[in-house]
DNA sequence: ACTTACGCAACTGACATTGTTACGTGACTT
DNA sequence: AAGTCACGTAACAATGTCAGTTGCGTAAGT
């Protein structure tokens, strides 16, 4: 797989979770839906539970289930939780000893937190349910 | 390095090569210069050379010269050259056979393209040349 | 001829990510 | 109480990407 491939696990099981919120699934179902393991759902809901949009438990009947309304979780909240930014935020050695090279750097790590910003208030316009609204 | 290593070894070098545009440079000495191999700046400078904003010479007083003017080189021009997209421009598989999956990528496609689109036009506001002023 | 410097292909090593196995733990069922 | 189900986590293998490196060819100049 690629490199977004948490996002869209993330992003297709919490779609999938909002069209019937009170059931719980487990991680053995959504990685036979997702063509993928057992493991890596965890891992991957796993982020998302830390973050409060999911939670799960253990034993009979148990699985992972929305924390929230699908009306209160965000692209925005998804895109956050699993920590993908845009920009490499170790910002470590580049400032060595070259003054243009950091001015060029500054330049373009603000153009970027900016983008970057812009870019979640975007996502966070949506939320899961408006997904399942239009997909009808 | 990291990710963006070849985006700043390139504006590293045009920086400098827009300070002193009629001097020619060779890939050993920009290597040194950037704590590189010169097969390397000669991959990533290469690209550039493909985008129409470099020359490269060979022989005795040969090197590497801006093809044009700093002031007509933007930062965009650089970022588009080396093709270091935000979004995974392969859109293989996530349409299979799920409408909700094909919804979700779409709308968060969109958003990334809008989003990528105004970074281009942020970036494409400031030249080369406009660094090295500021940087003074 | 000889030197210089790019062009390019192939290989290596580091690093990140996914997939897989294995085992522990909590919760429910019988 | 025993058994099972499902998560939690660690460890390892498989894979892919990328910088770095070596080597050789080619063009330009001395």
């Amino acid at each position: 797989m690629k490199r977004n491939s948490r996002l869209s696990l993330a992003l297709h099981t919490l779609g999938h979770m909002a069209t019937e919120p009170d059931a719980p699934r487990t991680s053995a179902d959504i990685a036979a839906h997702a063509g993928t393991n057992p493991v890596v759902v965890r891992r991957v809901l796993g982020t998302l539970r830390k973050a409060g949009l999911l939670t799960s438990e253990k034993g009979h009947s148990g699985g992972w289930q929305l924390a929230k309304s699908p009306r209160e979780i965000t692209l925005a909240d998804i895109y956050l939780a699993l920590d993908e930014r845009l920009i490499s935020t170790d910002d470590a050695d580049h400032g060595h000893n070259c003054s243009l090279e950091h001015a060029l750097h500054h330049q373009v790590l603000t153009v970027m937190e900016d983008i970057e910003r812009s870019l979640i208030e975007r996502l966070s316009a949506t939320t899961i349910a408006d997904i399942c609204e239009t997909a009808t």
